[in-house]
DNA sequence: TTGAAAGCGCTAACAT
DNA sequence: ATGTTAGCGCTTTCAA
């Protein structure tokens, strides 16, 4: 085939010339603005010459012409934790859409955070959401110097500058490990990723099991593992002695449990092991896995808050808490 | 405190400005674009005024000028499979992220696909990666009309007027259903995920299943099951007599597994039960899960085609194909 | 009820 | 070696 196998991308210029109005006529028809100022036989001529032509708006112009998008950014590392959270997202999406939004994932695992912050920004999206230990206060005055509306961070403390879903990663360690210590535990494990983007997380989850054995005579110990069966077994094979361990989160948790019956470890009863998110896999597991689950609240509350956070920007502050409560099976 | 808490988003004129030069040169250093034209002094100048204003480029502005703009879309469905994905995912962004793309993951399960491919097509991405079932001829149509350059579908089949790397989901079924009945087994279940955005995957799984079967005296039923282990012990519990199962993937495979097990039917006694995806959990489950592997491939070189296709806009094609093969284990 | 026109921020062809 | 300027597609004020 020569040529262009397609035909020129329709404008609305062309839209009105092909229905014998001016862009302004079809901008106010196309977009539902100021309803009543466009005759409904002009409406119906502009709706089939757009229809004919498969006129499709422009994202980049109206966002240069608006000074912003309708962009909601967002890390991917949240799409990947699992089906809880990836449900979730598919109803803030929904939520978000019906508000005029777009929710975005965008990767950049790894990278500086401030590097990362300012792909964003180029993008000048209404809002971001993110985790607040990506979100160094570097990279939240380059969104707000960006003209980012509403930086929501989600962590155990306030980020400067954003909005703040406080949402304790050491809680959920300390929920764990106490009850690991209740159960008479003393020397326990945290089990920490090794997979890029969870180290974070880990930290916080650790000092929260610190947190919880201070002052208790209880002795706590990281221990690094990969998401992989061989690196699993290879712990198991030299456990160190610890006899209750906080897997970081149910994926790590039940990969260690299975290696350490493999070795003839029995799980309660040498070692307790407990876990994080509440997935399906921890109530069906064998022995089924003691979990703290996570309380993620109501999409279309969140949606709401970035609408009125890009409507009206309010002095950042503490937004809401994320719960979280123990769930306690037979692993421990 | 009142008034605008942040200075106005600097622009490429202020920086201009500052350095007292033209809007083109600043144009020129930031860019990199034509090495040599701009003198070394100048460029230290513009460059010491673009982080004095804390300049960030507006890629609204950039895509309109340029005419498109450097985003690759996605549908983030993909993204809630499972780590194997995800892990690949962050290479596939690093990859066109050294090609200077963004790649952005994008929610819309559920709606008309078109309707979908509309919302795709106002942000003029540069190429749009997404499974073929959601790829009707009208929504390529559309992405092609609104200058799209490079359509990569994934599928059993071509998709007209776009690249096709062909993923053969029947293929997952026809492998997992041939070693089932090469077991001995004659009455197959293929599980139906009731989730939303499954059931065109899951209905070609099970055409697979049933080419399989053909000719060969085997019987084929399709079972329907959400993701809920209440509903998974009723299902167990009413259990109609099959003894073969694909379980869609594995993580459907092993809650009916467990389920099984609960009400005293032994697996693979008395059930064979296959999964897909060859996730660890697979490996580690007990019995551990027959599953098909699917080998994603370098990412290294998707992104390289995606640059081809945008660079240099050819025939739609078919591309590569998705290997994948049978892990046989204990569940069979 | 509709049209004309300015201008959002950027790049690149052309001029100096 | 650097500057001037047109124009990408859109919305919205102002004028008719």
């Amino acid at each position: 085939m020569s040529g262009s196998p397609h035909p020129a991308r329709a404008t609305s210029a062309d839209v009105a010339r092909l229905a014998g109005v001016s862009r302004a006529t079809v901008s106010f028809v196309l977009n539902d603005t100021e309803p009543g100022r466009v005759s409904d036989a002009t409406r119906a001529k502009v709706r089939a010459a757009a229809e004919q032509l498969g006129y499709v708006g422009h994202a980049a112009a109206r966002a240069l012409r608006a000074g912003r998008s309708n962009l909601v950014l967002m890390p991917a590392t949240q799409a990947a934790i699992g089906r809880l959270v990836s449900d979730w997202l598919d109803d803030l999406q929904q939520a978000l859409h019906e508000h005029g939004y777009t929710l975005v994932l965008h990767g950049g695992r790894g990278a500086d955070p401030v590097e990362v912050a300012r792909v964003w920004a180029e993008m000048r999206p209404a809002a971001v959401l993110a985790p607040g230990p990506g979100l160094s206060p570097a990279a939240v005055e380059l969104l707000h110097t960006a003209g980012v509306r509403a930086v929501i961070a989600t962590g155990g403390e306030p980020v400067p500058g954003a909005h703040t879903v406080i949402f304790r990663q050491d809680e959920l360690g300390r929920l764990a490990a106490a009850h690991l210590i209740e159960r008479g535990r003393r020397r326990l494990a945290v089990l920490m990723p090794r997979e890029r983007g969870l180290d974070v997380f880990a930290e916080e989850r650790l000092a929260g099991v610190r947190a919880a054995a201070q002052g208790r005579d209880v002795e706590v110990t990281p221990v690094p593992l990969g998401y992989d069966w061989d690196e699993a077994l290879a712990l198991a094979r030299s456990w160190p002695g610890l006899d209750g361990v906080f897997g970081y989160n149910d994926e790590y948790a039940l990969l260690l449990i299975r290696a350490l019956q493999e070795v003839g470890r029995a799980v309660p009863g040498e070692v307790s092991v407990a876990g994080a998110d509440d997935l399906l896999l921890a109530r069906i597991a064998q022995p089924a896995l003691t979990s703290v689950r996570i309380e993620l609240g109501a999409a279309t509350e969140l949606a709401a808050l970035v609408h009125r956070m890009i409507e009206e920007p309010a002095e950042p502050g503490v937004v809401d808490t994320i719960r979280m409560h123990l769930i306690i099976r037979d692993s421990t």
